[in-house]
DNA sequence: TAAAAATATGCAACAAATTGCATATAGGCG
DNA sequence: CGCCTATATGCAATTTGTTGCATATTTTTA
């Protein structure tokens, strides 16, 4: 959809490597947005292609080589005209969904296990975010500009976490009426 | 991802045609999943092919006829099945994430103006699905199993969707805030 | 010293989804 | 009558995303 727009925004305070922004987008970005290196790796040379980034070799010692990118002017220019184009969203496809619309009595335990394994994952995503937001985002007002959109992603899904959590032992709760 | 099986449940109740299974994931369905009616017409013939659905033409009086699918006992047998299988989970892919760590005080009005508009159509969708919940779901305990597993699909949407409103009111007091 | 794990990048085949177009019937509107 | 809308189904090209595999370097572990 927007991978590109979404790799330039990884990129505009820090340069990086595919291989580093692949690990963003599984475990921090990944809240937000995912990609595999694959994807990353070929988006990343149309870019370089289309001069939106530019990129270098960095030696290092003890690991392989890696190739660098960065956003270019022209990069930064586009990316602050797509802010304007048309916001496409993507409802989160869960088949968790469908699972329920499927709810038997034969089922139930099983479904059962799984939200409760979501929702053990979800507890430990919030921590670490719940962290970051207090370390970093604690008075939203003072922040920055910027910063004040990336604290807003950020609480946007700290809030939906939390609300997933409390759905899940609502589920686990009716869950459990069910007779097996 | 489980498009068959997302067309399979909306079929469990009642048999229905292509078109009216996209309006469905246009409107109601789309709410947890969404398919263009290519993708449908597509995956409804793998379907019938595979044996797992059945079709029937229906003529109909001032307008076109229709094909109207229903679920086998294979298709049945086959959905009960899948339940207890992984669970794919797709992250919700929304531009405005980005758009939001890319926030500056030339873009903050715009992106004010397009969280509002969504904070509307939200309001408009929860109105809906509300008026659903309290009709049909209003004592979730006394409900079928299968029909409590809708139960929590809906319960779940609609608290998302309360989270949302309540976001988009934060995120437009702060942003009212940046001046432009 | 061999194996495993982490780092780092890539190709190719395939599946899923989107975009654009095409076709046909029938009712309502001006 | 021509145009628009709703109903109803479909093809083809392209883009996007996934799966599986391949390769190379260096550090850590057994």
């Amino acid at each position: 959809m927007a991978l590109a727009h979404a790799i330039m925004t990884a990129l505009i305070e820090d340069d990086l490597s595919g291989y580093e922004l692949a690990r963003d987008f599984e475990t921090s970005l990944g809240f937000f947005w995912n990609a595999s290196h694959q994807q990353i790796y070929q988006e990343l040379r149309k870019l370089a292609d289309k001069g939106w980034l530019n990129k270098r070799e960095v030696s290092q010692s003890g690991k392989p080589n890696k190739i660098v990118y960065g956003l270019t002017r022209d990069g930064r220019d586009a990316l602050a005209e797509w802010v304007y184009g048309a916001t496409k969203t993507q409802v989160a496809k869960d088949e968790m969904l469908i699972k329920l619309y499927n709810l038997s009595s034969e089922n139930a335990a099983h479904i059962a296990g799984e939200i409760s394994e979501r929702r053990d994952q979800m507890m430990r995503r919030l921590y670490l975010y719940e962290k970051i937001r207090r370390r970093h985002y604690a008075d939203p007002k003072a922040l920055p500009t910027r910063r004040k959109g990336v604290y807003l992603a950020l609480t946007g899904g700290i809030q939906q976490g939390e609300q997933f959590m409390a759905w899940c032992d609502e589920a686990l709760e009716l869950l459990g009426s069910v007779d097996g």
